[in-house]
DNA sequence: AGCCATGAATGACTCCAAGTCACGGAAGCA
DNA sequence: TGCTTCCGTGACTTGGAGTCATTCATGGCT
């Protein structure tokens, strides 16, 4: 690890200081595409510089020259698949019209497809939660608070404005409470492994997905939506969406 | 790392196959001492075994024959950290007596000031939590499972037996709600770095603190606390603890 | 075309920390 | 005292991150 963690003054070399020429960004994507695959099948550690630059059939000292170090390319990495995520307010029209927590529905019961189509770079983002070094979750929650990659505000903001959500909150509590028990939830509703505490006892069992889904959004709805807007039980949960309109893509920009 | 990341069918080397004579114990016992300054002071990859060795005096060799890595090191380390906190229910019984969330209030407000005591534990849960590998991750929620070492379960018991919590959840749901935004709230609460997004606006100002613990409380309240205990706004909110009483130590075991 | 300046690529090299192991010594036991 | 078992040791191996002097490619300029 380079002497990243030190109280030094100057800034992590990750931070690209020049802007690059377009040749070069071709073979950066090259180099984050191979670098992603690696990462996610073996994890930070475990995954080689060298074999990513033997793949690409490049010298490794090409990576460090674009790259700068091992973190640096994991962060790239890690942008691109954060970046690649859906946002909430990317839900079809007709979820969104619906509501606050019919999207967030929505993006739940999805989130397991979106999983199957493509588990590299869900992967990766649970790497960049979890599983490095703590200065670089340290760069990587900047990361999320200057972007917001999910929209949390905007979809906050949405909800405030169709007057679901309480105004009596501050809307960073809101967003805050919103990321914390959305990722924690969609954990553990994918990973078992990671979390096992809330799906240990049965086996995957799809029914008592949809229960505990149903469950977690209610009390969600109780903790920030408005109390006018709590249902009755049973009835303006959020309808079950036909699954065809869940396995169609979402309008990604 | 050790092969432990790789498919192989062996038990990770730090599961301890055996147990160990009482002389060994002590040493051991020391090592972890010294392992815990050090990875609390570095980070986990910038503490070195070696240094850790030279500071006791002993040759490196010796740790890994007890530990048999650094994962496993780190591991114990963990371990002992996250077992010298308090349990929810070691709270002073006349806070208990107060309540569910008189006892949330309670911890929320004197976690700064056992941080300041003793911030080495804490920033041990802290590597634990995000700052290692995900491989080690697995290992430590196992064991956060089956310690369950903040007391959550009984703690829940507790509140349901006072009818504080609605008694159409999972106990499961409850736990894990409870685990997840208090876990995160205290990050956010102690550690501006980690997650600046609650209170980066303003610096530190400590009555902004009180309202957000209060907040917090009231959201939690609404998502897990039964509807008739949810008291007029002003109302029945925890009392402020006297000072004094948060600067003593509770009654833990 | 020929020439130069700048950026990009290379791969052999260094560095360094985790992890190993053959050996010597101490402690328990008869 | 002799035997066994455990403990500690430190020199050693391994292997991957990161470096750098050199070579190569590109594209602008006259």
């Amino acid at each position: 690890m380079a002497g990243i963690a030190s109280n030094a003054v100057e800034l992590p070399r990750y931070i690209s200081r020049h802007a690059h020429r377009p040749r070069s960004e071709a073979k950066r994507s090259r180099i984050v595409d191979i670098a992603m695959q690696y990462f996610a099948e073996h994890g930070y550690h475990a995954a080689r510089v060298g074999d990513m630059a033997a793949t690409l059939g490049i010298a490794k000292g090409s990576i460090f020259q674009h790259f700068g170090s091992k973190d640096g390319l994991f962060f790239e990495v890690y942008k691109r698949a954060v970046r690649s995520f859906p946002k909430y307010l990317d839900a079809l029209a007709d979820v969104r019209a619906a509501g606050f927590f019919d999207v967030l529905y929505y993006w739940l019961v999805r989130t397991e497809h979106l999983l199957h189509e493509d588990w590299i770079p869900y992967r990766i983002s649970l790497l960049g939660n979890y599983g490095t070094d703590l200065v670089l979750k340290r760069e990587i929650n900047r990361f999320l608070i200057a972007e917001d990659p999910y929209g949390t505000v905007a979809f906050v903001r949405f909800g405030l404005e169709r007057g679901e959500l309480r105004k009596d909150m501050d809307v960073e509590m809101i967003v805050s409470i919103l990321d914390w028990t959305m990722e924690r939830f969609q954990d553990a509703l994918l990973t078992a492994e990671l979390d096992p505490g809330l799906f240990r006892r049965q086996g995957e069992m799809p029914e008592k997905k949809e229960a505990r889904i149903r469950q977690f959004l209610a009390v969600l709805r109780r903790a920030v939506g408005v109390a006018s807007a709590t249902p009755a039980p049973g009835r303006s949960e959020p309808r079950r969406i036909a699954v065809a309109n869940l396995i169609a893509k979402p309008n990604v920009p």
